[in-house]
DNA sequence: ACCGGGATGTTCT
DNA sequence: GAACATCCCGGTG
């Protein structure tokens, strides 16, 4: 069940968040029977980034940015959502990676009915992880999983199954966000049809 | 296709 | 009170 590929290892995490965002494109978010290619990420920058969740400091919603590297974030918003992101670098430093879009792999069936709770809408196969809180709900991820250890056998984890990441990648400004919205720190496989918007 | 508004509740000013 | 790293639906063209 396993998908072929390693396991991404925690030196990978520990590099800036602006190292780590292009290299995650391409790499597979594997959870249980649910796998899909990671397709669009941001990353923020912790004390330094005003529209990081970590700028004013530690509270106890993004502590697990504060973290060891190699970890979920996970993050409630807009009364309904949840997003996850990849905790990067040295503890204490509150970086991370938000996994904003992935394209399907396996373990469809599941994914679209963890998107059917509360609705009854049929989608397409590349719109059930087209987006940060659609990616979470269709893997399942929630405040449960804030804090969950990547780096391991069982549970949420990154796979590197040989796909190298796109070269160039295409790079935009973050989406959603009101605050240092100069800064390009979004990365993308361009032309995917799982993209959150068209690039 | 594009646009506008509503859903929902936690967090911070 | 306001903002929020969003999504969905129903309008119009």
């Amino acid at each position: 069940m396993s998908p072929r590929g390693a396991t991404l290892p925690r030196a990978f995490y520990r590099r800036s968040s602006l190292e780590v965002a292009p290299d995650l494109l391409n790499k597979v978010l594997v959870w249980g029977p649910r796998a899909a290619r990671i397709v669009e990420v941001e990353a923020y920058d912790g004390a330094d980034d005003p529209a990081s969740h970590a700028f004013g400091g530690r509270t106890a919603r993004n502590a697990a940015m504060f973290g060891p590297p190699g970890h979920l974030y996970v993050y409630f918003t807009y009364g309904m959502h949840w997003c996850a992101n990849a905790v990067c670098g040295p503890s204490g430093r509150a970086t991370a990676v938000l996994l904003r879009a992935a394209a399907p792999l396996r373990g469809l069936d599941e994914m679209r009915a963890a998107r059917t709770v509360g609705r009854s809408v049929s989608r397409r196969d590349r719109d059930l992880c087209r987006g940060p809180a659609r990616l979470a709900q269709a893997f399942g991820i929630d405040g449960a999983s804030d804090g969950a250890d990547l780096v391991g056998p069982s549970g949420v984890r990154i796979v590197d199954d040989g796909t190298a990441p796109p070269d160039p990648p295409g790079r935009s400004a973050r989406i959603g966000i009101r605050q240092a919205t100069d800064r390009p720190w979004r990365w993308y496989v361009p032309g995917d049809p799982s993209l959150s918007r068209p690039g």
